[in-house]
DNA sequence: TCTGCGATAATA
DNA sequence: ATTATCGCAGAC
């Protein structure tokens, strides 16, 4: 009989919550620094964040809330630490951080996750996925595998009260990154503002 | 592994 | 008409 260490379990003694004033930021900065962090979810379900993209507002032409306020992108206008929620190509849910103060229409999309616990949940909510690294790996595939719709658009990630959190496991971001180009956009596409975890197979495009 | 294409509906 | 995507088919 072998007595072994359960990494996560260790990991989830040393979780910290970020607090609002992490998302009070510039997205740029936010989203670098949320590489490595980890969301939380329902169902025991987490993932480490490896791939991010910052947006905006009014400097950024392919931001959603580049064009002012709209009854789709409210949330963004509204106070940091909250989940941006939207519905896209007619069947995908899409996920953001909103950063910045008040209606300055920032945020953070996440775009990929390294699965972390909550396996089987993933795998249910996401049948298609033939590998467990296709489970969180795009924008559209994390928000099938944690359970995140419309009904979450507007939910507080810093209390987690609404059932999601993101938290610091004390493991830092990667140092000395550069930007990329950002995915899937027809707009300011040479603003270099996606960044992942070098070498994780869980981005979505290397 | 990669490339191209259709699905599918809210938004502006 | 466009879209901050995904999964499948077919080529190699």
């Amino acid at each position: 009989m072998t007595v072994r260490y359960l990494p996560m379990d260790a990991r989830r003694l040393h979780f910290k919550p970020l607090p609002r004033a992490f998302y009070r930021r510039d997205s740029r900065a936010v989203a670098v620094e949320l590489l490595n962090k980890i969301l939380v979810g329902p169902d025991g379900r987490s993932g480490r964040i490896v791939e991010t993209e910052a947006y905006c507002g009014s400097l950024d032409p392919a931001a959603h809330t580049y064009r002012g306020k709209t009854a789709r992108n409210a949330t963004m206008f509204g106070p940091p630490g909250h989940l941006y929620v939207y519905f896209t190509y007619g069947m995908h849910w899409c996920c953001n951080t909103v950063c910045g103060e008040e209606d300055e229409g920032i945020g953070v999309l996440l775009r990929a996750l390294a699965p972390l616990t909550g396996l089987d949940a993933m795998r249910a909510a996401r049948s298609k996925a033939r590998r467990d690294r296709d489970l969180c790996s795009g924008p559209g595939r994390l928000t099938q595998a944690m359970g995140i719709t419309g009904e979450h658009d507007g939910i507080d990630i810093v209390t987690g009260r609404d059932g999601f959190r993101v938290v610091d496991d004390g493991t830092p971001p990667p140092r000395g990154l550069a930007g990329t180009g950002r995915i899937g956009i027809r707009h300011a596409v040479d603003e270099p503002w996606r960044w992942y975890v070098p070498g994780d197979p869980n981005v979505s495009r290397h």
